[in-house]
RNA sequence: GCCGAAGUGGCGGAACGGUAUACGCGGCGGUCUCAAAAACCGCUGGAGGCAGACUCCUUGUGGGUUCGAAUCCCACCUUCGGCACCA
């Protein structure tokens, strides 16, 4: 024992985190502890999201990866090959604006930051992989993004159109919907409202996989994701009705009431629906152009301001309505959304709230043809959405509307005027960004050969190092003569490059299947490797992506699918999502604030391993929790008390013998079993928390059985290893520390999971609680296997009970095993 | 408006049909010290009671189910997230 006698007790060596964290780290790299190999018999495939290189390791980087680490050491030590990879999500708008601002090259300042935050990364003790490292800016890399981008292209998957899309003003370039945040339809990454323009974008065909990314089967994800995810994609079921305008044209409309029709006294169309300009009547056509203008120039904010107005505009023509032959006017309206359904609705008042609304405004018609509950025939106040028996309906009369939506759209089907469908909010996926610092979009626009995709061979298409940064709110790659201009690779005449950039998106869409094989050069990632490891099994992350990430890599994962580079479904069988970390005050954590926590502080002070112990500690992982300096002070504490504990056996005062001894070893090994028991139930659910405070209190039992001078026998041994062994995925340096000093081999994080013995967890004698009509009054020591009928004789004679059961009569007696009898009066 | 999560001591939280407030923080008292800090030990939900015994109250609110409810069911309130003129 290291130590010297000083004023009559054992001095051990102190616990200096910060000597001990610095040993073990370079060791566990020197040996190569944390690599996996590929011919492992039990893999097991651990991921966190990955950081985006920004420089600075903050405390929300702490909470993500630390108790996601804490979690892989465990599964670890139950068995698992556990590869848990780190790398940087490293292309990205901070990069390039840093080159405008501070005139730093983007590939530079992303390095250097990079470097900076390995290290950062490596003073959390974590059991990453450095081998399997993955840098999405680097060209072997976004050789691999680009390659991808070209199986969607030939697949059918990308494609490029012109429309209106999203446009970040603070961001300069343009955004998917997914991006787009809030009432206020901000940018996610600034916040900064966006507007909208018309431009010639590329898009990924998410849409096509909208029914099944609907469904969730064979994966275990947070309620609160699917549900997410589920509204995101937004499946409506209805049909698409066809109404002929007078002129011949056929106006597609999409309802979920076909059941309504008889109903529909007026259309309308989206301002921006292609018909309106051959539809709209010469003596209507000033109104309407003035009308659509205004829409035009009107943002989204403005259209959500007016939302309790509607306004629209007749533009002259008529439809026939394909149910009754009625002939109603066509309207125009902001209300109604060219980019959802078919961007024209028929108008039934009296059965939707909008449409109503649209109606008093201009003074349509408003028959009801669903009849609402208790209504006489008067004049509806408000519209009635309900279901009901059909009205004014013609054949259908009578009919419940719930059976008459598939029997009125199976009518109109027969004579050729609808079908069933469904639509879904889900939009494609804008992928193009005007900027320079992403993958390049490796398409070539010859003018002989109009689009043509880069040869695989040709790949990558490499960022040019000498673009120059100027604040223009446009893409340097645009202005790059030496990058724009090419040859084509079919004619080989003069061709232009695509000088826009893939959302960053995309490169960590697919970047799970790159850290299987990281060097791979033949494909994305090895086939051979990609069947070990893939699909992976634990993801941790923020529920910030629940709708971007999580739904775009489960897209890539479904179409690498059908185009055979992947078996398996989905990307990430199970999914847990942490909460957020707030400042002191409880307050999201902001420079403005003044209530950030540097967490590098407390590694110096306390170590990282306090560090990791106290987020830990905070509270439920999915939920977050508030910082507090005294609170991790406690925690290190602990952690001093626990040294001392393992180092030195030695009772304060006096021990036991005997048949008192006896009984103290018997506690000894119950508390360590029970223990066993509590924290891996606990780390099975995650519950870091409870797991720390289970560890807590056996360290304080052991502390006050120390007294007892149990030092040498097996349970008092068996019990420090326990110790040790359960600290491990938690504070893992000083486990290891504290392992090497009891004579453990290296590395305690190479130890199996310790098992308990339900026989030596039990409990010899038991609380008996004594309740009178359920309150409780009277609490007994019996044995914990005293039979049924001694437990409620017990009861029923406690004192406690008694004196509740004056003068009273027992119904029933209830005797619930181990735990408590509940005595019945009246 | 729709969907989801959460409301428990002074604070973070534990228990999720059976001892409410584990564990930690803070507070109070003590040991050590010339003194203080640190460390360690004890007490600490509220009310009544001099005190122990004891009694009553307490898990956002109000009902219900049950021998027994923080836990299950119904209604409501508050907070936080997501969606929202989506036809």
């Amino acid at each position: 024992m290291a130590g010297r006698r000083f004023r009559g007790a054992i001095m051990t060596e102190k616990y200096i985190p910060q000597t001990i964290e610095a040993r073990w780290q370079k060791r566990w790299e020197e040996t190569r502890l944390y690599h996996v190999d590929d011919d492992v018999p039990n893999p097991y495939f651990f991921l966190t999201m990955f950081p985006y290189p920004s420089g600075d390791l903050h405390i929300g980087h702490w909470y993500a990866y630390t108790p996601s680490d804490a979690r892989a050491r465990y599964l670890r030590m139950k068995g698992y090959d556990v590869m848990l990879p780190i790398g940087f999500d490293a292309f990205g708008l901070p990069a390039e604006n840093a080159a405008i601002k501070h005139g730093i090259h983007p590939y530079q300042w992303t390095m250097r930051n990079i470097e900076r935050m390995r290290q950062q990364l490596r003073s959390m003790g974590a059991m990453w992989d450095w081998e399997r490292e993955v840098v999405t800016c680097q060209p072997e890399y976004y050789r691999w993004t680009q390659w991808f981008f070209l199986q969607f292209y030939k697949h059918g998957l990308a494609y490029r159109t012109r429309s209106a899309v999203d446009w970040c003003p603070n961001c300069n370039t343009t955004l998917a919907r997914e991006q787009v945040w809030g009432e206020d339809r901000h940018c996610e990454r600034c916040g900064t409202p966006v507007t909208k323009k018309e431009l010639e974008q590329w898009y990924l065909r998410i849409t096509r996989y909208a029914e099944e990314l609907l469904r969730h089967d064979g994966i275990n994800w947070p309620e609160r994701v699917v549900t997410m995810q589920r509204n995101w994609i937004g499946r409506s079921e209805g049909a698409e009705l066809i109404f002929r305008s007078e002129q011949g044209d056929d106006i597609v409309v999409f309802t979920t009431r076909p059941d309504t029709v008889y109903g529909a006294t007026f259309m309308v169309l989206a301002p921006e629906h292609p018909l309106v300009n051959r539809l709209t009547t010469p003596d209507r056509r000033a109104a309407v152009e003035e009308y659509v203008a205004a829409a035009q120039r009107r943002t989204e904010i403005e259209r959500l301001a007016v939302e309790k107005d509607k306004t629209g505009v007749f533009i002259g023509a008529y439809a026939i309505n394909p149910a009754n032959g009625e002939r109603i006017p066509i309207w125009i309206a902001d209300y109604v959304l060219m980019g959802y359904g078919t961007g024209a609705i028929m108008g039934v008042p009296a059965h939707d709230e909008r449409d109503f609304a649209f109606a008093k405004e201009y003074g349509l018609p408003i028959p009801v043809v669903i009849r609402p509950p208790d209504w006489n025939g008067e004049p509806l106040t408000e519209a009635y959405t309900g279901e009901g028996p059909m009205v004014n309906s013609g054949p259908f009369d009578g009919m419940n509307s719930r059976e008459g939506i598939k029997a009125v759209t199976a009518y109109l089907e027969a004579r050729g005027l609808g079908r069933p469908a469904v639509t879904y909010r889900l939009r494609d996926w804008l992928i193009s960004r005007q900027r320079y610092w992403g993958a390049p979009i490796p398409i070539i626009y010859c003018p002989q050969c109009g689009t043509v995709p880069v040869p695989e061979e040709d790949l990558p298409v490499l960022l040019p190092e000498d673009a120059e940064f100027l604040p223009t709110g446009e893409s340097p790659l645009k202005y790059h003569e030496g990058f724009r201009r090419t040859t084509c690779p079919q004619c080989g005449g003069p061709a232009e490059r695509e000088t826009d950039t893939m959302d960053t998106f995309i490169c960590s869409s697919w970047y799970q299947m790159r850290y299987v094989s990281p060097h791979y050069d033949k494909g994305p990632f090895d086939p051979k490797a990609a069947r070990v490891w893939l699909p992976v099994k634990q993801y941790t992350g923020g529920i910030e992506h629940a709708c971007m990430h999580l739904l775009y890599t489960r897209f890539f994962t479904k179409a690498c699918r059908d185009m055979g580079l992947l078996d398996h479904d989905e990307p990430m069988l199970n999914l847990f999502n942490q909460g957020i970390v707030l400042g002191e005050d409880n307050e999201k954590m902001s420079k403005s604030r003044g209530n950030v926590v540097n967490p590098d502080d407390y590694v110096r002070t306390l170590g990282a391993d306090a560090v990791r112990a106290y987020l830990m500690f905070i509270g439920p992982w999915e939920l977050g929790g508030s910082w507090n300096s005294r609170g991790i002070e406690g925690i290190s504490r602990f952690l001093n008390r626990v040294w001392g504990l393992v180092l030195d056996p030695t009772p304060r005062q006096g021990s036991a013998t005997g048949e008192e001894r006896e009984r103290r070893i018997a506690e000894v090994w119950r508390a360590t079993h029970k223990t066993i028991r509590t924290c891996t139930e606990h780390m099975e659910g995650f519950r870091f928390n409870v797991y720390i405070a289970a560890l807590m209190e056996y360290t304080n039992t052991l502390l006050r059985l120390r007294e007892a001078g149990l030092g040498g026998t097996e349970a008092w041994s068996e019990a420090i290893r326990t110790l040790v062994l359960l600290l491990a995925p938690i504070t893992p340096h000083l486990a290891e520390e504290l392992w090497e000093r009891i004579g453990g081999a290296y590395s305690v994080h190479q130890q199996r999971w310790p098992e308990w013995d339900e026989r030596l967890a039990a409990d010899e004698m038991i609380t008996l609680v004594v309740q009178v009509n359920g309150k409780v009054r009277d609490r007994l020591q019996v044995p914990a296997d005293i039979a049924a009928d001694d437990a409620k004789a017990l009861a029923l004679a406690s004192a406690g009970a008694k004196r509740h059961m004056d003068g009273k009569t027992v119904r029933d007696v209830i005797y619930v095993s181990g735990k408590l009898v509940n005595i019945v009066v009246r």
